[in-house]
DNA sequence: CACAGCACCTGCCCGC
DNA sequence: TGCGGGCAGGTGCTGT
């Protein structure tokens, strides 16, 4: 569920809180929530790790530790990290606890789904082992535009399918890859390598764009599975122009098409009938 | 290789 | 009121 704005939002509020703190305990409460590594590892090397940096790519983020590993979060469909009030009754779905008893604060990882999981990673250039194989989201200074046009331009995928690929362009879902076509009137079913030049990078500029006001916004709620490190909701939903806005006219001026929600890919899409014309 | 389909889960919402 | 089906922001495996 969350996207690229989502995670910058849990990440920027957790830098605010938790770096110099030392883990003193960690629990892990239901076997999914980790992957790639046991609870002996990580109830072996986190204890007396400080947390140093909080990172991110795409929909990763993960803690920077003092022993120069990462712990990665990935937040799935369902995933939030809360700094909860210790006194509180913990929430009903949380999956692993960080103790951090000089401050007597708590990281808690909450997943309904359990889509979810963090791993303890070694780092390879600064970027977890694991996450060099996702590139780089378009905030990043590694960002390469060129590349990623000419990716999708050599492409016969679906323009769509390319976005939410993270090997191509990370950080992209299914929202704001249904508001960047919009923003960029081009239907989602489009071949990449139908596309002009001009096309694929107004597309990803429209991604850049539609993400960088989501993250000011502090993500996109729907419900209260998308929170901020506080319980907050964001509020980007408001200025959805496609993503579940089907029935509705186009918010596109003087358009006065419908927006559309079909079925192809395995999951839906949402786009304008008008503004966004079907490939031949 | 690309790609479709489905699996992984829980909970909510809708129609009957 | 209850049950079954469909759906949800993601990823990754399988078989063709």
């Amino acid at each position: 569920m969350p996207e690229l704005p989502e995670v910058e939002t849990v990440r920027s509020g957790l830098e605010k809180w938790v770096i110099g703190w030392k883990i003193s305990k960690v629990e892990i409460l239901h076997s999914r929530a980790i992957r790639n590594n046991t609870t002996y590892d990580l109830q072996k090397v986190l204890p007396g790790r400080k947390i140093t940096k909080v990172d991110r790519r795409g929909k990763y983020m993960w803690l920077l530790l003092d022993n120069n590993q990462a712990l990665i979060i990935h937040l799935g469909m369902s995933g939030q990290v809360l700094l909860p009030n210790v006194v509180d009754s913990p929430h009903k779905h949380l999956r692993i606890r960080l103790s951090i008893a000089e401050v007597e604060k708590e990281i808690h990882f909450v997943d309904q789904r359990t889509f979810g999981h963090m791993t303890l990673d070694d780092l390879d250039g600064g970027i977890p082992k694991s996450v060099k194989k996702i590139a780089p989201d378009v905030f990043e200074s590694e960002y390469q535009q060129k590349a990623v046009v000419e990716k999708i331009r050599k492409s016969n995928s679906e323009v769509k399918k390319l976005l939410l690929d993270q090997g191509v362009i990370s950080g992209v879902g299914n929202i704001y890859a249904d508001e960047a076509l919009w923003r960029a009137k081009i239907h989602p079913q489009r071949i990449g390598k139908e596309l002009t030049p001009a096309q694929v990078v107004k597309i990803i500029d429209k991604c850049k764009e539609v993400m960088g006001q989501a993250i000011a916004a502090g993500g996109t709620s729907f419900d209260d599975l998308y929170v901020n490190v506080n319980g907050e909701s964001g509020y980007f939903d408001r200025s959805l122009a496609a993503y579940g806005q089907n029935g509705l006219p186009c918010p596109r001026p003087k358009c006065r098409g419908l927006i559309t929600k079909a079925r192809f890919m395995g999951r839906y899409s949402h786009f304008c009938s008008k503004c966004q014309p079907k490939p031949a």
